[in-house]
DNA sequence: GGGCGAAGTCAACCGTCGATGACTTATGCT
DNA sequence: AGCATAAGTCATCGACGGTTGACTTCGCCC
């Protein structure tokens, strides 16, 4: 009688979600194998079919998540780069659906949207709390960053960035986001 | 007798890559078939492979090309925007082997390291030239907005971004790259 | 104008991988 | 105990796609 201890159902769910995040956090949606995740999970790949339909849905439940950005009411331009970028590194290294999500929507249509989804569902109502105006283009500006800088320091690794302190690239980054939130539109000529 | 004329070698190759470009510009290294490359120039698959041995091969030629970032030497703290900004556009409009590039890094080990070769080899030695210190890591910073902004406006199509002049794009921005280069390094508390 | 080498085609192989469906085993209930 | 059901396995299918090697056709040069 060998030790196979047999798991609930939501259980073994959860733990092929979990790999799956992590799976698809490092390398993609293409590289993954159904196969691997199976693997990790000590499971056969049927068992993910059979929870997730497809690999698509798959994805589509581990790239699933909320930013829960900081309500931003009230907050002084000076405070906002030290509100802002604790929750900024939080998203990126603790949860590997969003790095997933980022990996995937540079080649997938549907990641693509549901990334755009969060800019206009999730960023721009949180930056239209501190802005009088123009809160899509300023948040879309802000989004720009952050995602230059999560792409750069998550997934490229460029070495500089990589290894900097948490404090020193909120000193970088704190005059950048005030700029985009809180100063005037820039006067375009022509 | 039907209208195959048949070209000489080096136009067959020079119109597979061309293909290529575009093909992986659009939709990443994964997502592209031989198949289809080489039924954009009319010719058998196995041509791609012969001149160019692997489908790794024919990407990383695809991915080949130079930044021709401008001389930024004497140009004043006011004027980087406006010199490095149309630079930005072209780059990114023009080339369709950068969009390759940067959609396959996210998924492919050897794509992320070309992408850092760009940091280091051409981003960081043409900051230095109006740099007084900390090049590498001025130059990882403005890198990461500049790429946060390529993702946004050419693969994510961040609407407001997408849609946004050159002139206001470059508005918005120049403050932040003038930030990044000449700003003094912030004194980071602890 | 005949033949040689380059340009190009064709058919097929072979590994990979997502998906399927029938089968097996454990668990909980009465 | 015994059975119904959920949890899990297994073998396999079928499509896809990179790669190969043998074959065919064009263009050129003597």
């Amino acid at each position: 009688m060998p030790e196979t201890r047999r798991r609930s159902a939501p259980a073994t769910r959860a733990a092929i979600l979990e790999a799956a995040r992590t799976r698809f956090g490092a390398h993609g949606f293409d590289r993954v194998r159904l196969r691997d995740v199976a693997a990790d999970v000590g499971v056969d790949p049927a068992m993910v079919i059979r929870y997730f339909g497809t690999k698509e849905g798959l994805f589509a439940a581990a790239a699933e998540f909320e930013l829960n950005l900081p309500d931003l009411t009230g907050v002084t331009a000076d405070e906002l780069g030290h509100v802002l970028m604790p929750r900024f590194f939080g998203v990126w290294e603790d949860d590997a659906g969003f790095l997933s999500l980022l990996r995937a929507a540079t080649t997938s249509e549907a990641a693509a949207a549901k990334m755009l989804e969060l800019f206009t569902g999730q960023v721009t109502p949180a930056v239209a709390a501190v802005v009088t105006d123009h809160a899509p283009e300023r948040a879309a500006l802000l989004g720009s960053q952050i995602l230059g800088l999560a792409v750069s320091r998550y997934v490229l690794k460029v070495p500089p960035l990589a290894h900097m302190s948490r404090a020193e690239l909120e000193a970088w980054v704190t005059p950048v986001i005030r700029h985009y939130l809180t100063d005037p539109r820039p006067v375009v000529s022509g």
